[in-house]
DNA sequence: TTTATTTACTTAACCGATTAAGTAACACGG
DNA sequence: CCGTGTTACTTAATCGGTTAAGTAAATAAA
């Protein structure tokens, strides 16, 4: 049972294989008759065209890549459902790729889109990421970032309101009483983890509220180090409410809490970026505020379809803010928003 | 800034194409100064290789495909994991396809794949997949199934024990005190659904417990509809426990309690099937069965490779049963097994 | 010294589709 | 009846690597 080709069609038709292809593209060249006899043909071979010659010849490959530091965390699943969803209906296939947080890795990543594997590429950074490798990539390939973008490189980018957001958090915290605030960032480097902490200075500053010395804690990629850093930070901080900017942080504060013995929110109000489904039924029910997940991968895809579609799309100048939302619930003390 | 192609080495080196060519695969034909000189310039002009000129002379893609009906389920995510980690450590790429649970979708992805597209295919079908389709693959290509495996065709299979997980959930149960135990299905056909069915039935038996005519639930992939759905068999049922077989339908349960004012576990305790790594902070925590789902993607990937490395693996007779383990916690009330 | 073998290349076909350029047959306006 | 279009094809080049087959020169074996 050999692969079908053209080739093979257009023996048995006895016509050339560029009329084949003609036909199977629906080219106005080819006549009806002949149109339909080469179409059941190929349907009863059950004919499947070859991607990689068609993608070399015409230098296109009808697939994007998706960069992100990893599945487990339901913003990126949710996102790449949302990529998923259009790249699906505009026929595209998807290529994944996990850095593990690692930015080494990412850059190997990133040198493989040189190859013309992809025609473009999704990508939330790590939080090491520098700019280094994402130029290049951006000047080579319409590019578009998403969530975790990097703010030197000018290019597309899909991000959350997460100055606001994170000010949101603040004053919700401060509403509930709490006046000893700590912030629990992913990275010194990623442009959103430093917004998330202006948003944070900039609501203490306008709530008189002294910025502690050690209010923001810098955690790592590894979650027993950052354990054991919550733990530390937390008894030495005398922390009465709490913002962990990411997922992953947000249950760490749980488990130091269980450890340390501190109720939430009597003892620590706790507030996280976070898009859990199960947010509401955790205990206590957790306080979050949720990014439109799947809304951001739909719009990162959609630009990048834009660009793909017509070249003359100016790519490198979009930015969308998608506003994400702040869900009071028991782990904060403040009514509502 | 033209692509960089190997004739374009050749050229500046005054070598043939092939020279270059066999030089960049470390041929033995090609002397060691003349490989240092193309390495050296391929650097230099940072030449990457067109996988695709490449995929179509050798007919083979370095790329596999991951078909899974989502991947907001924390079982998924963490499979992509362990796929990912071993395809890049094998310098494959992977392709992700949802079939959001869709049957349809399903059939029009797995004919993509005739077209050589992905050297090999690792899959977990949707609650509606039947063989058809799926026997041509496992015929043309490498395939390994994982967790949600179809039955009736030969192939290699990565499950957990899913009869005998479902068997010591409801045995958990009975200890805890329950004699109204339900048991929510995802799908009339999908075989880890009908195992995990049998686990529950034989476990009733062998405790004289009789089965209610109602016992199993057969859901839907509609959230609002098994929400309805549930809601309804609560009532009419009056359970005193149930085990929810997926992610999805354990934290549906917790919503239909909280819409029902029933307590858990007072009224209803409840088990179930998740790898949720927030379940030990739900309200109140969940009683798990928890599924190794890094190990398996890692398993059914390292399979697969094993396959397309040597042809003469008998893939199709690769059975891999991955323990589950039940975790107790204050969602039931036996204690520990 | 002659023949065989090895080394280090080159030539050219090939993978399977696409497409620019060419052509034969026919229609049509003048 | 001639020239111009149009239709419906074919021919052949092309995308960028890979590889079977060929070759010239150097080396080893007889």
């Amino acid at each position: 049972m050999e692969n079908v080709t053209i080739r093979m069609l257009a023996e048995r038709l006895q016509l050339s294989t560029a009329t084949i292809s003609k036909a199977l593209n629906n080219s106005h060249e080819i006549s009806e008759e002949t149109r339909q006899r080469v179409l059941a043909l190929a349907a009863e071979l059950n004919y499947v065209p070859n991607p990689y010659a068609s993608s070399l010849r015409k230098k296109a490959s009808n697939t994007i890549a998706v960069v992100i530091p990893e599945v487990a965390d339901s913003f990126f699943a949710e996102a790449i459902n949302g990529i998923e969803a259009v790249a699906q209906e505009k026929g595209y296939h998807v290529l994944i790729y996990l850095s593990h947080e690692n930015c080494q890795k990412e850059q190997t990543i990133l040198k493989d889109f040189q190859s013309g594997r992809v025609d473009g590429v999704l990508i939330s950074v790590t939080t090491e990421t520098t700019a280094t490798g994402l130029e290049q990539l951006v000047r080579d390939k319409p590019v578009v970032f998403f969530d975790r973008v990097c703010e030197e490189v000018k290019a597309a980018k899909i991000t959350t309101d997460d100055a606001a957001a994170a000010y949101r958090a603040t004053t919700h915290l401060i509403a509930g009483g709490c006046r000893r605030i700590g912030l629990l960032s992913a990275s010194r480097q990623l442009s959103i983890s430093n917004k998330r902490a202006e948003g944070f200075q900039q609501a203490l500053l306008d709530h008189q509220l002294p910025l502690l010395p050690n209010a923001i804690t810098y955690c790592t990629n590894d979650s027993a180090a950052n354990h054991q850093l919550l733990k530390t930070a937390f008894l030495e901080n005398d922390y009465d409410g709490i913002i962990a900017t990411t997922e992953k942080l947000s249950t760490a504060v749980y488990e130091v809490c269980e450890a340390l013995q501190w109720r939430i929110p009597e003892d620590l109000q706790v507030i996280g970026f976070s898009n859990l489904s199960t947010a509401r039924f955790l205990h206590p029910s957790l306080t979050t505020i949720t990014q439109p997940a799947f809304e951001m991968g739909k719009a990162a895809a959609t630009l990048l379809f834009r660009a793909l579609k017509s070249n003359n799309f100016p790519l490198q100048q979009q930015q969308e803010v998608i506003p994400s939302s702040l869900i009071a619930r028991n782990s904060t003390l403040a009514k509502d928003k």
